[in-house]
DNA sequence: TTAGGCTTGACAGTGGATGGACAATGACCT
DNA sequence: AGGTCATTGTCCATCCACTGTCAAGCCTAA
């Protein structure tokens, strides 16, 4: 869900909404002129001008409609019954054995059987189902959360979480290397901070990453900044991130010194649990979540530098 | 932001704000006279100096430029405003640029110049980027599609068939092979009859099956009614397909076969282009498409064995 | 002299709007 | 099974405002 409250006075032109929804501008207007779904304003010189409680009902219409559903027996509807029909479509379809939650939770399972082939077998299975995007933020990125509270909760141990650990590492770089691009792509160092040893976050970056378009280079985890910065320089990083899971201690420390060290048009990103209770830096971006982050990296794939 | 001391000293000249930011000198000095978007200090003899806050600012406004939006609509609004505006439209952008038709173009490229390595590369990152069901729907069986077409034009020769095939086959008997499945999983037998050498469509029936739950069970090409029948008995099949891309002669009679050979609660299916011009065998399904075999297969899942 | 910068003016391409038309799809009725 | 009709996504044809780019002429520092 959205973080950001839907601002009544945020207009978007219709571009706009057909890049959000995936609608086709002749679309958009057909539905608006034939079963008036919306009633986008006008600016002075007659374009439309779409409000975010607009676009997210042409999304779900779009879905409804997608579903099977006449979209002209779905005009009358009000959003919130629009939200409840999606709902129930989706909840229907979902008893299929091939959805994101399915997957969590059987691989779940795994680890707390110990079964790594198993848990293996089934990453392979969820990534081919449901492509690499779906993959990481709804089966990958939740499973480690869940991971993680079970461990701290006692559910599991130590060593079930050590061979999740790897198991998941492993295959998260066999993924990115799968994903390698051609060698003009713009570039991206990861790396985790001095005092961080876990990789996780890091190595899901670097797979959304590559599946991006961008080359990766993992530098490595538990870095001075002195080194990441040196890595960035000789890997001709047009980015560097880096993951905190913990919040160590000197992290805003390293992180200054790893700006400092850094030429002001590099981006510095951070992201990870660790990251969220940090304190500002200045001249270093928070990173929420692996949407965040691809939102972060897209801008920069087309910035010309030379 | 930070008000960080470099910021409010540093003046760059507009060759550098273009480099930085990928707009043209044209542009820039454009935006400045009709929206006054920036307001960029002058030196003594009148050239432009920009901070690096105007700049920051010229880079905001570029990608939200290239998201939809109009300049003259941006120009009033503050670079705090225009930060979180971008990040939302990243953020939200529904389509990405990978769409699938990309991929489609791609790969009839590396068809078109003999490249099978890289048909394979194009492959393996379009399967991964968008899920096993839209590749097949999406890239690969349009992609056979084109290539019949460009080898009967006359666009393409046997050879580039033979190399695109080769691969193609490759590809999706390792990716059934990927989604294989528990042992308890319900089983299909898939071959193409007797006088039938094609076997792309019965190889994506097999990927999307797989991908559906089912055990895949391959028998072959060519391959008389009596010995398909016997394969399908002895792999405890509870559904048989066969493919047939041409319309054989024989078709019609070894589709009787086979039925005839068949306990009566095992359907008989049979797609392809072959299939489409057939006349109707009792007994026997034709599948139209993917879609088709797939929403036959399901209700076959859970139905009770004995 | 050359290269980069500045200004003004012009021009063509793009995106958006409108209304009408068309073709495929699917439901419904013999 | 076959024909009919409504639905719906797509596609012009035309118009208008916006916007990126280019050209011409001038200026100054290296």
């Amino acid at each position: 869900m959205s973080r950001s409250k839907p601002t009544d006075v945020a207009r978007h032109p219709i571009g706009v909404v057909r890049a959000r929804t995936g609608l086709s501008v002749e679309v958009l207007r057909a539905w608006e002129r034939r079963y008036a779904v919306v009633r986008p304003l006008r600016s002075e010189d007659g374009k439309r001008l779409y409000s975010d409680a607009d676009v997210e009902r042409l999304g779900l219409l779009h879905r409804a409609a997608r579903a099977g559903r006449s979209v002209a027996a779905l005009a009358s509807l009000s959003t919130g019954e629009l939200q409840r029909m999606v709902d129930e479509d989706a909840e229907r379809a979902s008893t299929r054995p091939t959805l994101p939650g399915s997957y969590r939770e059987q691989a779940m399972g795994a680890v707390r059987e110990l079964a790594p082939e198993r848990l293996e077998s089934l990453l392979r299975r969820a990534l081919l189902s449901l492509g690499a995007v779906t993959f990481l933020e709804e089966v990958v990125a939740p499973l480690l959360v869940e991971i993680g509270d079970a461990w701290h909760e006692g559910r599991i141990t130590v060593a079930h979480e050590h061979a999740a650990s790897a198991t998941l590492l492993q295959f998260l770089g066999w993924l990115t290397r799968s994903l390698e691009v051609p060698g003009d792509a713009p570039r991206v160092v990861l790396a985790t901070p001095r005092g961080e040893h876990h990789a996780f976050g890091a190595m899901m970056a670097a797979a959304a990453a590559a599946h991006d378009g961008w080359h990766v280079t993992w530098l490595g985890s538990d870095l001075p900044a002195a080194q990441i910065a040196t890595g960035a320089e000789q890997g001709g990083a047009r980015v560097v991130a880096l993951s905190a899971a913990s919040d160590a201690a000197g992290l805003e420390r390293e992180l200054g010194a790893l700006r400092a060290l850094l030429p002001r048009h590099v981006p510095v990103l951070v992201g990870g649990a660790g990251a969220a209770t940090l304190a500002d830096v200045p001249g270093v971006t928070r990173v929420r979540d692996l949407a965040h982050w691809r939102a972060l990296l897209d801008p920069h794939m087309t910035s010309t530098e030379d």
